[in-house]
DNA sequence: GATTGTGTCAACCTTAAGGATGATTAACCC
DNA sequence: GGGTTAATCATCCTTAAGGTTGACACAATC
């Protein structure tokens, strides 16, 4: 287990309360502790230890593990933003998509294991994502009329092929990892990735 | 929650004792608990209740938990047989595999699950799986000879591409569900997106 | 049909994990 | 600089969940 904050050292400068940093610290480390785990073997004593806090606080800041859940998985996904540009290429795009999850890890793996999960989903992150969908599915439509993919296949199926494609090495590292012998979630390997998988995505413009 | 068993009921031709029909239900039902849980969130009470029997059979039979889970995660995958003969075309190979997991879902979704999952893997599944990979792998290699998908894409990667193209449903249900409006559970949506996926693999061959 | 052993169950035990309580102290304000 | 409030922490409490124990009963064997 890999030290992420330098425990209690109240540097000089440094204010030694300071309710925002807190709650961003216990917000990233929930991140990665349910990231990693899932909700139901996170820890929160392993939160808090993480974040470098007492477990308290997260009663306090976010009331309790589940409010802390909930919050960090409404979350607007990341790897949405920036590319709803409808003019750019197919393979360029896809390209930035599957090397945007290594921007920010923790919440691709949370955002996979909420989309696995069962039961309710969360309503605020559920719409957003409805509406990134929706945007998504347009570009889609446009770039097939522009001819980056055949007619003859249905863009919202094939939408759904190139997520899963573009998250391969967050949603199957163990295959990656045996498959290559690399590590999956190193940049070298996700920035590898992400251009092979353009390269076969321009194989299929007419 | 669907009842899975017809719970105690003696039927009149039927043995009211009967280990292996006890293990086999238990077995079952952790398929379906673990695949559709997880380990942590899955709980070995709604297992025994779903198999029909008292809890402490799991114990018995499997040594707890833990026992039950190392045994039903190292059933090797019902997905990974049957495809390994190498002068099957591409796309059909592919849209079997795609349609296999709709065979047994729960142990998909386990599987799943199971190679996101940190911590020391499973060993004698990871070991078959290696087998297997080994073998998808000469396959792919002699299907880019017969020119079933581009010279210049890396194999190893593209059969990554793959697997997780053919497992969205499993892996991404809520986006899949979002974009098509269908159970993507059900069998004529399988069905649907293995035959879309087959098609797009056409448009590769040279 | 009595005996023995194995399959099954209900009830109890233990513990880990999330949450609550109250004390303590830094930061802000006058 | 004294007082007030908010932030932080150590300790205790509660409970859900997995495991254990011992009773019981079906079924195989003689």
């Amino acid at each position: 287990m890999s030290e992420t904050t330098p425990r209690r050292a109240p540097r000089p400068g440094e204010r030694q309360r300071d309710p925002e940093r807190t709650k961003a610290r216990i917000f990233e480390a929930a991140k990665a502790e349910f990231g990693s785990k899932g909700y139901a073997a996170a820890r929160v004593s392993d939160i808090a230890q993480r974040a470098g806090v007492n477990k308290q606080l997260i009663s306090y800041y976010f009331g309790g593990k589940e409010g802390l859940y909930a919050e960090v998985a409404s979350e607007p996904f990341a790897g949405f933003a920036a590319m709803t540009t409808t003019d750019r290429p197919l393979a360029d795009v896809l390209e930035d998509f599957a090397k945007g999850g290594l921007a920010d890890q923790d919440q691709a793996r949370l955002f996979l294991r909420e989309n696995m999960a069962e039961g309710a989903p969360n309503e605020a992150g559920a719409e957003s994502q409805r509406e990134f969908l929706r945007g998504q599915l347009a570009y889609m439509r446009a770039r097939q009329e522009a001819g980056d993919f055949p007619a003859d296949v249905d863009p919202k199926t094939f939408l759904l092929m190139l997520m899963a494609a573009a998250s391969a090495p967050m949603s199957l590292p163990r295959i990656a990892e045996a498959l290559t012998g690399e590590n999956p979630s190193s940049e070298s390997f996700v920035e590898y990735y992400a251009e092979q998988l353009a390269r076969v995505a321009r194989h299929l413009a007419g």
